[in-house]
DNA sequence: ACGTAGCTTGACGCTTACGTCAACTTTGGG
DNA sequence: CCCAAAGTTGACGTAAGCGTCAAGCTACGT
């Protein structure tokens, strides 16, 4: 499985390139930079099991396979899946390859994720139309008060 | 034993109209059942100034004002206020009879608030329709296997 | 040789809003 | 009188997602 880890090619990148090449690896300083995230989130994401870098003596060394992780790990948080919910996902992503049966449930799961999120949204709407009209209330009891807004 | 709260439901102007006689005094265990929270709910709130209720011995007794205040309290959680704003402003609201700066201050928070909740939906308005698109994006693959959804 | 920049692990801290005992006291019913 | 229900305080636990030291390693430039 570990068979792709063949080359070792240590050419030296320009330090501030736009996008990193496919086969570059890429230090956790500059993993931080490029996604904009913490050190001390890269490694907490290592230790839930989302990423697993390389190893260069000590040091972290992170893959395209990494970032290809790390960018969906931040996707799902923007669709505010919990990390442990990221992780499932993922591991399911990387079975999905083979097994269709996985890559269907992935997709479920995203369906109701969906649902949930749309719910979260129609409180919300719910919760600023209310919210409205208490401002429409307040802005009555200061006008009473012969304040002006 | 605790028969269902005689619901004479006339129209009243009363914003608690769903709750108890206006001057009844609840014990925290009614309140729980009225509010659907938990005592251990209400003791914290209490613990964090939101409400006080008087006491007959030891025991809390909630009257018509606590009722207000935990309504607020609730309605404030729900738009997505903390304990701690919600206690500011129940403060600045008990001031608001007669300070009308600080009423207008009220306003101003409420306002501020209806811009982050307004943010926030439209940021989930944003995912949903990113998730929307990688779920195409699923169903093409899924079709490409000849899976059906 | 030396400093410093970047990296490492480990471990505790933080925040919010309660949950969950534990150990009592008070109250009402039979 | 006794018991169970309901109430009380106090204190510790929990969850998420990191932040923030602490202390030490190592490569690199001067």
């Amino acid at each position: 499985m570990d068979a792709m880890i063949a080359q070792d090619q240590r050419q030296r990148p320009d330090p501030l390139r736009d996008m990193p090449e496919a086969d570059e690896v890429l230090t956790i300083g500059e993993m931080c930079q490029s996604f904009d995230v913490t050190a001390r989130a890269l490694r907490f994401y290592e230790a839930k099991e989302l990423i697993s870098p390389r190893r260069e003596g000590q040091r972290r060394l992170y893959t395209r396979r990494d970032r290809a992780r790390l960018k969906l790990i931040l996707q799902g948080k923007r669709f505010g899946f919990s990390l442990e919910d990221i992780r499932q996902l993922l591991d399911l992503y990387d079975l999905g390859d083979q097994q269709t049966t996985q890559l269907t449930k992935t997709y479920e799961l995203a369906v109701e994720r969906l649902g949930i999120m749309e719910a979260q949204r129609d409180e919300l709407d719910v919760a600023i139309a209310d919210l409205k009209q208490q401002l429409a209330w307040g802005r009555d009891l200061l006008k009473a008060r012969g304040i002006d807004i």
